[in-house]
DNA sequence: CGAGGGTTTGAATTAGATCAACTCTCGTGG
DNA sequence: CCACGAGAGTTGATCTAATTCAAACCCTCG
């Protein structure tokens, strides 16, 4: 599971815990790209490692927000809830995502883990107070706020005004690109259950298998099984996307 | 129009046009409240102030994103297309509301103007480089992402989630929430119209229509003219924004 | 007075939801 | 080794919330 095993010279146990982020796989991904040598230290020093398990709950919409979290590794999903349990999700995060920007003093949303999981929890004090010694952190944070209002506001495009089979188009695209994998023949991973993407798009699980299906039938994928999926015609794909 | 006209002393307009900030109605609200004295003197000679019709196009989505704004009096809408003219509405913007945080180097959205509207344009280079000298005006915006965030999430729980009269509710309780209007008995302002509403809100300008209706005869809200509200029962409509 | 937005209301249509049955894995244990 | 059950996914039949199509009904403004 952990990709420290097979790195050839790997810190000791003992040094990784004193200083894992030297170690980080993510690193250079995450937002602490953003810092310098001697900034890492003191960050380091702050912050701790630690595996969820898959389902397992991160934190609760309404819980003090007293903790933000970077990915190392796995998957998670963000969602709010109604009162009679419909559920929307309103992202995916992948290794080396950031989880932690939306929030005042409370978490506005929940998050799980979706597959066996490994974060980096920052206290959330601790490093806002950081934030005056390192304005190019908070610089990137900003950023990286930027980036996810947009990606919100394409999900809200899509939420509102796309057809069923437009959003599932859109929603393998935007899955292919985040892994780097959105040419014909490429295979995009999808660690998370029907149910998930159906929450996620707006819809019923019914109406997304229908739409694997005749995506499938139009030979636009094929699905090997139900966690992968092979773009036969990702031009095809991204043209429904923004069709009209 | 302006509110400037009825300022008992307000500045003669020349000295209006080098420093509007100090006399500007809305500093206190908007970012620039992460000003200070000296700092806002720096901003000033960056900013101007125009005015924008009703219906005038502030912004292009696509276009080079070499400004952000500040909306000193009016109404905005955000908006995306898609190529065959599906139009969704991401957000109203009003007065003290800042434009630009969600973009890279092009515009993500469209802005128009909904009423006759004033700005304060900042040419966005000058503005970055200014972050390096005012870490608090970083920080605010930060915040100010991290609200809107937040705010975009609710839309995509409302979106994905929520049934057509439930949405009208959700709408016009966080519109009274912005105008400080939200008890039984406030006015709240339309300023934009059923089909913006519509776009908004992921529906077509008949079921906005539709649900109106409903939540007369149901005696949540009155609507003297097609531009107001009047809130009936503010409990029930927040309510129903909630419902399960 | 007449034209043209914007809005409302009614009737017909449909995309997607709901309800229901069945399949496919995969892990457990007899 | 096979039976069994549970969870996830697919497929079909029916239903419904919202859309589409159509017709009025405002207003305001020239």
């Amino acid at each position: 599971m952990s990709r420290f095993q097979i790195l050839p010279d790997a810190a000791p146990s003992q040094s990784a815990e004193l200083m894992p982020c030297a170690a980080c796989d993510v690193r250079e991904l995450s937002i602490c790209s953003a810092l310098r040598g001697p900034e890492l230290d003191r960050i380091a020093a702050l912050v701790s490692r630690s595996p969820v398990g898959a389902g397992q709950t991160l934190f609760q919409e309404g819980d003090e927000a007293n903790a933000v979290y970077n990915i190392i590794e796995g998957a998670v999903r963000l969602f709010k809830l109604l009162p009679d349990g419909r559920r929307q999700i309103t992202g995916f995060l992948f290794a080396s995502d950031f989880i932690g920007l939306a929030l005042k003093d409370r978490y506005a949303y929940s998050a799980e883990a979706i597959t066996g999981t490994v974060v980096c929890r920052f206290p959330r004090v601790k490093l806002e107070s950081l934030f005056e010694e390192m304005p190019r952190l908070e610089n990137r944070l900003l950023r990286q706020a930027s980036n996810e209002l947009i990606a919100a506001q394409d999900q809200m495009l899509l939420l509102g005004r796309k057809t069923a089979v437009e959003r599932l188009a859109s929603f393998l695209m935007a899955l292919a690109q985040r892994q780097g994998r959105a040419k014909t023949g490429d295979t995009v991973d999808l660690p998370m259950t029907r149910t998930d993407i159906a929450d996620y798009l707006g819809l019923t699980i019914e109406t997304v298998s229908r739409g694997f299906t005749r995506l499938r039938k139009d030979g636009l994928i094929e699905t090997p099984d139900s966690h992968s999926a092979v773009l036969r015609d990702a031009e095809g794909l991204r043209a429904l996307t923004e069709s009209g």
